[in-house]
DNA sequence: ATTTAATAAAGAAAAATATCTTTATTAAAT
DNA sequence: ATTTAATAAAGATATTTTTCTTTATTAAAT
């Protein structure tokens, strides 16, 4: 934990471990489905067990969101829920932009687990005559071109890429001009932005080497 | 570099680490471009710099593959485009099996992407009437029912949920029954599966839980 | 031919992350 | 009331991954 001069934590000391972040939502959803079952309490040896990850790192990573447990009983499940939402600002409202409706926008755009998570796509944008005018599940796709020059800044944050490779640089400086703070891209491409911006990858390729380099060492090792 | 008593190396020691896996598909996505623009040979640090990450890893990555550049000069694209390809198994056929025929389910199975990895899917199950005898994109969707049972083992090896998060796991015990190696699980659960089973999760809130996370350190920066 | 600068490659160090160990707490069992 | 066993929490260790440093190579410039 990083110190400043006067010895009063500085701001980065909150930074909370990618890792531990990445694993929260799963902590969430389980939750969730134990609550549902009409479980009260649940201690992290047994989230372990269902995660299939090690004990400690359950405590550590819940130790993040600041929830405390009680030993032999473990963490009340209503309130690790809530205390999970509010960690990662699902209970809050984001509203977010999409450019691309192909078969992965159309997808995302329609995506219904997003509310579970805060998120709303309230407006999607594309080239293609064809989809300019409609809507898909509520959300009016617009015409591009016609929001290049986007005056003034808006109050939308977060901005998704799911245009082809090719466009999603212009696409990702087009969003920093409209003063997006943070790019979900879903383009197979490693974008260029100012360093304020925030760019977080979903690159479906990595995700697929990684099963075929296991495929491939569960071959050799037979 | 794990040794077995005789000081002969294990066949683990084969293992990429994980972290590099996952880069090397944007190698892959920059070469083949810069291959389009003409371009003959490339440096590590120019791909460092094109893809904003370190020089010496580059190096590292790429030695993985067992491609070796020339000083002052770097590699010739078309080579290590191959090589990568190779090494990714992204030349070679995948055939993949999807369950769960949604939105998601149809995006991917729609995604002409998969291609430039070898991946194809060749079939898809759901339990909807209305979704069993259609095609997607020349795709069969079957009814599910009908290969609970399915007797012998498959030739296919990669299985994808992409059902709702409340009947994965036993669509995932039915994949295992039916002999496939591998699961790429998009359903936001942690999968139960014997140990010789590849799971692969791909979780859409880990993802956009740290976009919220890095916009709320943003906030407090402010 | 010699020098120079860019680079690959190998090795060392640092940082980040995960796992293991110990301690203190506390509900339940005795 | 006392003991026991499960657990959270804190700390230490180990592992993994990234970054830094050094060395050797080589194409281009002199």
């Amino acid at each position: 934990m990083e110190k400043s001069v006067l010895g009063v934590e500085k701001r980065k000391s909150v930074a909370v471990p990618e890792p531990a972040i990445r694993r929260m939502p799963s902590y969430l959803t389980l939750l969730r489905q134990l609550r549902n079952d009409g479980l009260e309490y649940i201690s992290a040896p047994r989230l372990a067990v269902h995660l299939d990850i090690d004990p400690t790192q359950v405590v550590k990573d819940l130790a993040y969101t600041g929830a405390t447990g009680r030993p032999r009983i473990g963490y009340v499940v209503a309130d690790l829920i809530e205390i999970l939402e509010e960690f990662l600002g699902f209970n809050r409202k984001h509203e977010a932009f999409i450019i691309g409706v192909g078969f992965l926008g159309s997808a995302l755009i329609q995506y219904q687990g997003f509310r579970e998570a805060g998120m709303k796509i309230v407006a999607a944008f594309d080239t293609d005559k064809k989809k300019i005018g409609t809507d898909i599940a509520g959300v009016p796709v617009f015409d591009l071109a016609k929001f290049r020059d986007l005056a003034g800044r808006l109050h939308i944050t977060i901005g998704i890429i799911t245009t082809p490779a090719a466009s999603a640089q212009q696409i990702a400086d087009l969003m920093v001009g409209w003063g997006i703070k943070a790019i979900w891209n879903f383009a197979p491409v490693s974008l260029k932005v100012p360093s304020h911006v925030i760019v977080q990858n979903t690159h479906i390729y990595s995700n697929l080497a990684v099963i075929l380099n296991k495929l491939e060492q569960l071959k050799k090792a037979e």
